[in-house]
DNA sequence: CAGTTATTGATACCAAGTATCAATTTGAGA
DNA sequence: TCTCAAATTGATACTTGGTATCAATAACTG
């Protein structure tokens, strides 16, 4: 992807504390610190990593934080079949995703005749 | 999806036990009961799903062989994110899959547009 | 049939994630 | 500001899905 085209999508500016907040969820400091570390990260991530990234957060925390951002819309869950399930940032609200199938890097995308085609499928079956 | 077109694309007919055997595995009678009730099933299962349905193969040798099937592309691991892994039998060699999300039923599609969006996209990242 | 190799399955183990629950933090109201 | 109920946290135990080990068994090959 052109450096150009990824500023303009990561511009969006998603506020991952803003989601947890919006859905009742109290701005704590720990939370604070969760969603710091993933906005740093700016790329995939699995749920092991944050805990190592973040030694004084715990792991039910994590995984719960986690729970929370992706219940909210604001993390995806990638649609890798093997190994740790693996988390990006939303930047677009309903997408699909590309993955780099040699280095692992996830785009988003949404394409109107991908989108077509999706939709008569699913009324044909 | 009609039935016509549901049978039709049924009578393609895989064969497990004979994916195993051109990999060079052996046609064995505990590979014939596992293979002989995945196409029974004829549809999405769990590993787990066959360990109960066959109390009599070892849990080890369920897995094993759902990843022999895998390795030798005659079955798919579904892209489902959440819950037990599914697989199913794979129909057509290259393709993506739609999955009801009210009853869970898988169906298999190529589309010469979603590949070319797929690809250009790939080129671009 | 003998010997080699592959397969099997009981078991122990591992990894990812959730449930529990006592201790702590938070924020709303007096 | 103080009080207190509700929310949050994190240590721990547990569950689930799956793999590694390895002795016993089954399957080919000469």
């Amino acid at each position: 992807m052109a450096a150009s085209a990824l500023s303009k999508v990561e511009s969006v500016g998603v506020n991952l504390s803003n989601a947890l907040e919006d859905r009742g969820l109290r701005r704590t400091a720990t939370r604070m610190t969760v969603t710091g570390r993933i906005e740093q990260l700016n790329g995939a991530f699995t749920a092991e990593q944050l805990c190592r990234d973040l030694p004084g957060v715990g792991r039910a925390t994590v995984y719960r934080t986690i729970r929370h951002l992706v219940d909210a819309g604001a993390l995806c869950k990638l649609p890798i079949l093997d190994g740790a399930p693996m988390y990006s940032i939303a930047r677009i609200e309903h997408h699909h995703h590309t993955i780099c199938s040699s280095c692992g890097a996830v785009g988003e995308f949404r394409h109107s005749t991908v989108e077509r085609v999706m939709r008569s499928l699913a009324k044909e079956i």
